[in-house]
DNA sequence: TTGAAAGCGCTAACAG
DNA sequence: CTGTTAGCGCTTTCAA
């Protein structure tokens, strides 16, 4: 049964049958050995080693399909993430990768650019290769992809943003939010007596960005002083639309402060390109706070602080709640910590 | 045939037999229709269009694992890639999933973490999978990986790092070290008055930074400026070990050179890290280069300037050997692009 | 102790 | 124009 090889290419893969016919016994017995359940069956350890060797030799590798298919199982587990451009989602894909594998697991990654129709795309792929379960990270619509897997049979899990329909693990972005922005309206008071509010720069004005404005809002609160309105700019997440947010505001209102708190370490890499263009000097005259981290951020600045999202802690969560496998839809926060230089 | 519903949860999903069965026709039928073959098939328009339907009704999904073992094409491609802690790789990443999927195929990454072991790991799960073929992505041993494809009688593909086993694409590292070097040492005559030669620091003293050594070489001799051969120090890619090695030449070498020549981003910033702790004025006395591009390094000094690798240029390039589908194992390199500020 | 056989869901050849 | 059937590689009963 084993096939023509040409040039050190085999054209057909080696199957259970062949390791069969070469040990001399019947695939179901190597099927067993190699699953490990012989002792089950109890074959003998001398076949048993024959049928491991062979399989050695050949370099047999399982068909997962066929595997499977058969046992209506595919092992296979999907994470749905926007995008590879920070180091925040690199970490969750990097960690969930690893623990999925610690797990038995096979981890399928998508990017999905932020693009609600990949989105759903991207679940539907999944969901025809088999997956186990789908991980919707920071995903634009969790409640579609949701639906979706709940029709066909599986369980999803929200990380980073929020749904309604699975249970989410995200960061305490309220808590976070608040931390930050007291810790930067301190050191703006301390370091460059200023005592005026902050600009909220970055993000959609839902889930966790309306968190982080509430927090930013409660920080403002503990500090007695009073927020400036026109100067929440949720303009979303990238570099370009901070950048002409900026410039529209600092045109528009010239009583505008000069602190600020950004969402995210791409919008922070548009307002960098403002400040630099427009106003070289606001390093050195005031405190930015960003949601976000960059270790090459860490080097700009000493006036530039940072929280990071607790990414292990938050896939421990995560883990923990695919684990215990009951149907309430939790939602779990994790609180960030600080990365202040 | 439809199984029973519980909460809205299917416990078994739907198969071509239940929809022929809901149709009044045959899964022979139902398989055609919805692979689009039907026209072959003289099937009738009506009955297309109630399968299609009642397909749609019912949130169908093929079930890939069944469909691959039948045709024995899985459509899954594989890359293996190192880190997602930098732009390059996941701007690969992320171009390599979008040209997969726009040709009809299943991108399946799994990040290995400079880790020989665990790239041969995944390549060993990825065949098991049965991909199609596999792009090794920045490998430790490219040709480990050719070597187990070859055995599984798939094709491989080396990206970014070469190997003598398979096809491979690269970025013109000679040529774009050359470039860089030369314009980091004209930089230094012309805004600093240095005519002295650049410190090498960063990348195994192999492959890629071999020739990148080479390129630094050949700038230094177009220029008519000795190499310091005690200052070209690979020591490997993680910003730790660039921090230290700096410490250690400033110590041993007190007549060391100012500027540098960074082997990536990941190297620069522990480069970046030592120059705030030892050198903090060093950025405005010399010029770095680095041989990578983050528009956050962009954004900390002007005296820092980088090329940037031509991923889309790379990819084109990779696909289309992909699909000459010839048995060279040509080596093909890229310009990288100038991205200096 | 072991092997034969059924069947997972799908596709394609073949037979109407 | 359409249905029946064999079989992809594997696992798991069942029978010996």
């Amino acid at each position: 049964m084993v096939q023509p090889v040409a040039d050190g290419i085999q054209t057909k893969r080696t199957t259970i049958y062949d390791l069969a016919a070469l040990a001399g016994t019947s695939a179901s017995a190597v099927s067993a050995v190699l699953n490990g359940n012989w002792k089950k069956r109890r074959i003998s350890e001398k076949l048993a080693e024959r049928i491991r060797r062979i399989a050695d030799e050949q370099g047999y590798a399982v068909n997962m399909q066929a595997s499977a298919l058969r046992r209506e199982r595919s092992r296979i587990v999907g994470m749905i993430v926007p995008m590879y451009d920070n180091r925040y989602f690199g970490s969750i894909v990097e960690k969930f990768e690893q623990m999925a594998r610690d797990r038995g697991l096979f981890p399928i990654i998508t990017c999905t650019q932020r693009d609600p129709d990949l989105e759903v795309q991207a679940a539907r792929a999944m969901l025809s290769y088999q997956v186990e379960f789908i991980v919707a990270t920071g995903a634009t619509d969790p409640d579609h992809i949701s639906d979706i897997c709940r029709a066909a049979g599986i369980r999803s899990f929200n990380l980073d943003l929020p749904g309604t329909k699975a249970p989410s693990v995200l960061s305490d972005n309220f808590g976070g939010a608040r931390t930050l922005t007291r810790q930067v309206l301190q050191r703006n008071r301390d370091r460059f007596a200023r005592n005026e509010p902050l600009v909220f720069v970055g993000g959609r004005a839902v889930d966790n960005t309306a968190e982080r404005i509430r927090g930013f809002r409660a920080a403002h609160a503990d500090m007695e002083i009073a927020v400036r309105e026109d100067c929440i700019i949720a303009c979303g997440y990238a570099a370009q639309k901070a950048e002409q947010a900026l410039t529209h505001l600092y045109q528009t209102v010239p009583d505008h402060p000069h602190g600020m708190f950004v969402n995210s370490t791409i919008s922070l890499e548009g307002v960098l390109r403002w400040i630099k263009k427009e106003q070289p000097d606001l390093l050195q005259t005031a405190a930015i706070g960003c949601f976000d981290f960059d270790p090459l951020v860490d080097l700009l600045s000493e006036n530039i602080l940072m929280v990071k999202q607790d990414v292990p802690t938050m896939l421990d969560a995560l883990w923990r709640i695919i684990a215990e496998n009951n149907t309430t839809h939790e939602v779990v926060e994790i609180p960030p910590v600080a990365a202040v230089s």
